[in-house]
DNA sequence: AAGATTGGTTGACGTGGATCAATGGGGGTC
DNA sequence: GACCCCCATTGATCCACGTCAACCAATCTT
């Protein structure tokens, strides 16, 4: 399965270099020199492969890295003592994974890969020292901090304030831009994560989730075969969002 | 209104020095030397008076400074096109806002003031120079942060997964928690904002929220007159988030 | 390829919280 | 101290979504 067995390890760091990347500007996007690059090459100390279902981290363990996704996808979560468990997030190729572990000594979430996944660990300590150093990367850090916090917020916005349809309506949009971001088809995607774990995260039953497809089927608002989704009216998706008729 | 007129400028720089302030416990909770503590009164360049039901700030003001409360207490919010409100926080004395902001060019929120109240305004770009040359600072900022978000996401699990009821023992738990760390009262406080923020921020109307507290009373769990709240049972209320007998 | 397991869809019905509406109480203003 | 306006409470009714349940499709296992 691994190319390891063949390459020394000089290879294998070579390989870790961000300047290398073509992920950079999704995780480190624009505004760093070629000389800022170089120095943050030292920031990946390894890379980790975690297969579907397995846990990167769990909520408890000790906080020492955040994670840079090179490829697959995760979600996360927390769960209540009595069971419930509350999607957070979902994250895909170029996103941060951990800065939760940053606020107190260990994880506050599961993070789990909903496909076979691969990221850069980040050791935190690392990073601190060098973005004492590198302007651009502190800065960089301090956005991508803030944009999760900015994220968060339009959840709330999402479970306090819309409508089941308007909840799924949101989430295709957001997921559509995603994955344009990552140069794939804004129309066309395959979702990695259960009805179930959409409806977690939406403050949905999986059953309300998969009626609210169908509606959308119905209507001819997207194309739904189980987790492949094809949008076909994505203005009409967002005049859903925008135009309630309840005053919630 | 301000004393301002009798005291020369430097006497209005001294009083912003965060060393002399009794809120840096909360502000910069521990770990800081008398050495450190010196370099970060540059931090505050000025003190702001907000007074109640105006905006600190608003989603599209240019981001500049984040702000520490020294007295009063805010709401942030996100408002949609259509009108709808979602609150996304309510902050006390010692807590930091404006986080949002560092994500983008401006702010992404609302800031108002609940009560008449003033901040500290640390201009954004004074912190992260500082914060490269002294190492707490960075590393305090930094949990400040993380902290917002392992908030928020405990906010979603409140919103995504919990009752009515549960929600708002959640919400009285954690103002009580929040005074107590502030030296009030655990058991008898004052809420500055209304039931129908309280009912935005926990995604319920505010007849729901008033209700909630109505048999909250009749239960003798807490005493309720209008904004005056008496935690009577925090067990109970405890028990109310954990033991819930809906399996969601 | 049969069987088992997991995930998704759909229907019938129940309910928690929203909506609509009326009344009452505090706190601010003049 | 009288008025007003905002806020809170409470009741009656409604409805969006949850619950329970059956069935089907896809994928995995051997």
């Amino acid at each position: 399965m691994e190319s390891n067995a063949t390459a020394p390890a000089s290879m294998n760091s070579l390989n870790t270099a961000c300047s290398q990347c073509n992920l950079v500007e999704l995780c480190l996007p624009f505004g760093m020199s070629d000389a800022e690059l170089n120095r943050i090459d030292e920031l990946v100390g390894a890379r980790r492969k975690v297969r579907r279902q397995q846990n990167l981290y769990r909520a408890g363990d000790r906080f020492e890295a955040i994670y840079a996704i090179r490829a697959g996808s995760f979600k996360t979560d927390v769960l209540l003592e009595d069971g419930r468990e509350q999607v957070t997030g979902f994250q895909m190729t170029g996103e941060m994974l951990g800065l939760d572990g940053i606020s107190g000594a260990s994880h506050t979430c599961n993070a789990v890969a909903l496909e076979d996944s691969e990221v850069c660990v980040i050791a935190y300590a690392k990073l601190e020292e060098l973005s004492r150093e590198v302007e651009s990367l502190q800065h960089q850090f301090h956005k991508v901090m803030s944009r999760e916090i900015v994220r968060d917020h339009g959840v709330m916005m999402l479970l306090g304030s819309m409508r089941a349809e308007e909840r799924l309506a949101a989430f295709l949009l957001n997921m559509s831009q995603r994955f344009t971001a990552r140069g794939f088809s804004a129309a066309e995607f395959h979702l990695r994560m259960t009805r179930e774990e959409i409806g977690s995260y939406l403050g949905l039953k999986l059953e309300t989730v998969s009626r609210a497809f169908s509606r959308f089927q119905e209507e001819g608002l997207v194309g739904v075969q189980q987790k492949h989704i094809r949008i076909l009216d994505s203005a009409a998706l967002k005049k859903l969002i925008q135009h309630s008729h309840v005053a919630r």
